[in-house]
DNA sequence: AAGGCGCCTTTACACCATCTTCACAGGTCG
DNA sequence: CGACCTGTGAAGATGGTGTAAAGGCGCCTT
């Protein structure tokens, strides 16, 4: 047999993304994105640690030039933050760069994140 | 000669697959499957718990390529989802993921454990 | 041979998730 | 304070999926 190319699997703090898969674990929970969400997520991911501004963003996710008012990135950076925050409480993920645009890099507040058991 | 290879069987959750008996069971009960409807499930169940995209269902279960705006793969899934929940009643078997495909990972709609989200 | 039956394919329409866009609130910096 | 940038919520447009059903075909029964 050939051999399959080995399917990309990116991991940044405690996300974990498989794009061949649509799949995107936090914790080692699964999020429910969107296409768009996935890509944004996976761009950012691609990117970690670096400022990635938003026409290069819109551009990769969305391949079409960036109008000048769009606000789609920042509408999607918010979605994404929320769905994050809920997997990934007391992580702050994706920072904000005023002028220049956002960056990925999981950061932990201090929480002890143990999956308490409440009962 | 090699030793025959141990005849497959999928379990997944309360679902029994044996393809090369052409039969499937859905807790105790077999289910009354067509070719294709047993294809699919098995397809799905080889899959467990990963998304999978309808070209590849499509391509896996029929033997040729998907056409633009083929929905014949909807078509089945809600068919094998009629007879899961009938054998099946309060179970999710198949989920389906807008923009990317189903997953196959049978969910008794019981309680969560949603980490407590009182809205 | 004719009819009945089951399976497959395709289509049309209803419904719902996602996407796009907007208006306004809030924040920062000079 | 004024200018600019980002956060936020929400509405309408778009597009993907759920659903029902008709028609074709082959096979089995009579």
């Amino acid at each position: 047999m050939e051999a399959a190319p080995a399917p990309e699997i990116l991991r940044v703090g405690p996300i974990e993304i498989r794009p061949a898969e649509y799949r995107a674990l936090a914790g080692d929970q699964m999020l429910a994105l969107t296409p768009h969400e996935l890509e944004l997520l996976t761009a950012l991911a691609r990117r970690a640690g670096r400022i990635v501004d938003r026409k290069e963003l819109y551009e990769v996710v969305w391949s079409r030039e960036l109008r000048p008012d769009d606000r789609s990135v920042d509408v999607y950076v918010r979605r994404l933050r929320a769905k994050l925050a809920k997997e990934l409480p007391g992580w702050t993920v994706i920072h904000t760069h005023v002028g220049f645009g956002y960056r990925l890099s999981p950061e932990n507040s201090h929480v002890f994140h143990t999956p308490a058991t409440p009962e």
